[in-house]
RNA sequence: UGGGGCGUAGCCAAGCGGUAAGGCAGCGGUUUUUGGUACCGCCAUUCCCAGGUUCGAAUCCUGGCGCCCCAG
């Protein structure tokens, strides 16, 4: 068996890179290709040129598709550059404005690699008959004693990103690859990159929503969506109105910097009302969340959700990629919704974000699932 | 226009003769493949104005101006 887990010398085994221009999915062209696999490059063009030309940390457009072609030809690797900008813009951006409209906060990175990166790829990996297709992603996949795909923590838990691929199929799984999340860390991928020669081994790392120009994510809705931002009011919880907001697009619950209203204590968003435009702001210790409703699932623990179902299971569970898991107890009401009550409050849970659910706080945890987390009724 | 009180940064506020605390807001940065959080840094040569006393005034005195309260 090869380094890929595949039952054949590499020299015969098809592999497809997903090549953001980045240093990290580089290296794994690279490598892959030092190897001796027959590796092929893809980049996904996935918005508009003009506006993201040499923008630090952006990916899949511009000049970081010129970056990909300039490292596939440097290892001598065919590449094909894909246009997938309408389907993105209708999948990710339009949803991304959508989601900001309804008072929730999104995450386009998940619904990127769900809907674009791991759908369509797969498809055209498929197509030039690749054995698999392998990403620059900081997550681990195994194969599990049953022959199934285990998604699974990255060693370098800094870097680790299984945070945004919770929502990855059993199916995508068994054909992606994700050499980097095994046992490299950043430095390493870097030093290798150096190594390797790539022009891209300095390159900044990607960061920001990376359509989005100098963080101004409002300028693209309101762009999108004219007309559909409108000001409103600034509520504390104890129901003074303190001042005045010009669209629930701009705050996040959680958020503190940016709410123009001074008081004795610093106040952060605890709640957006998208139908009355309320920003609902209170004190830190308003912010606790201890029940979590989440919709959408994405499962891929070996427990059915119906079997758990209101029994409850003893998981772990992140609100944000930057945390680590934190302990608590998923109960399901049906094979797509569930509820997660944490052992302690965890501050800043915002509907649209992803709750991604792990079997224990290990580093190394399993991925059991995920999904969106839902507007919660009362609470608070 | 009788009596009382107050005027210090965008907001709140300490200071009570020795050379402008602090909080909130704001700005900048670090961290971050989402939004945030957190952390670090910056933010009144000047205290409503004009005179005066003093080596020295936001602090004391005088006079303006502006608010607020209580009276009638």
């Amino acid at each position: 068996m090869n380094s890929l887990g595949i039952e054949r010398e590499p020299e015969k085994t098809r592999v497809v890179v997903a090549m953001s221009g980045g240093v990290d999915s580089s290296v794994v062209a690279a490598l892959l290709k030092k190897e001796g696999y027959d590796v092929v490059g893809i980049t996904l063009q996935l918005y508009d040129h003009g506006a993201a030309v040499h923008r630090k940390g952006s990916c899949c457009a511009g000049q970081d598709i010129y970056d990909a072609r300039r490292v596939a030809d440097a290892i001598h690797i065919p590449h094909y550059v894909l246009n997938y900008e309408d389907r993105f813009r209708k999948e990710v951006i339009d949803r991304f404005a959508e989601s900001y409209l309804n008072g929730e906060t999104p995450i386009p990175c998940v619904e990127c690699n769900r809907a674009i990166k791991f759908r369509d790829m797969l498809d055209t990996a498929r197509e030039l008959q690749a054995d698999v297709l392998a990403t620059g992603h900081y997550v681990c996949s195994r194969r599990l004693a049953d022959g199934s795909w285990g998604l699974f923590r990255a060693a370098d838990p800094e870097r680790d990103q299984s945070y945004f691929l919770y929502a990855t199929t059993p199916e995508q799984l068994a054909m992606l690859r994700f050499p980097l999340g095994e046992n490299r860390n950043k430095e390493e991928t870097r030093a290798l990159a150096r190594e390797l020669g790539l022009s891209v081994a300095d390159k900044a790392d990607s960061q920001d929503i990376c359509f989005v120009p100098r963080g101004r994510y409002a300028e693209i809705i309101e762009h999108l969506k004219p007309g559909a931002v409108h000001k409103g009011k600034i509520v504390h919880l104890d129901g003074r109105v303190l001042g005045e907001h010009d669209g629930v697009i701009h705050f996040t619950v959680g958020q503190r910097r940016g709410l123009r209203v001074s008081c004795a204590e610093p106040l952060y968003v605890c709640r957006l009302n998208a139908d009355t435009a309320e920003v609902i702001v209170g004190p830190k210790e308003a912010l606790g969340t201890l029940t979590i409703p989440v919709g959408d699932i994405c499962w891929l623990g070996p427990q059915r959700p119906e079997d758990i179902g209101d029994e409850g299971l003893e998981v772990a569970v992140r609100v944000r990629s930057t945390r680590p898991p934190k302990p608590g107890t998923v109960r399901f009401q049906g094979p797509d919704r569930c509820c997660v009550e944490l052992r302690q409050p965890e501050e800043g849970v915002s509907p649209g974000q992803a709750c991604v659910i792990y079997d224990s706080t290990d580093s190394r945890a399993r991925v059991l699932g995920g999904g969106v987390i839902q507007r919660c009724g009362l609470a608070h």
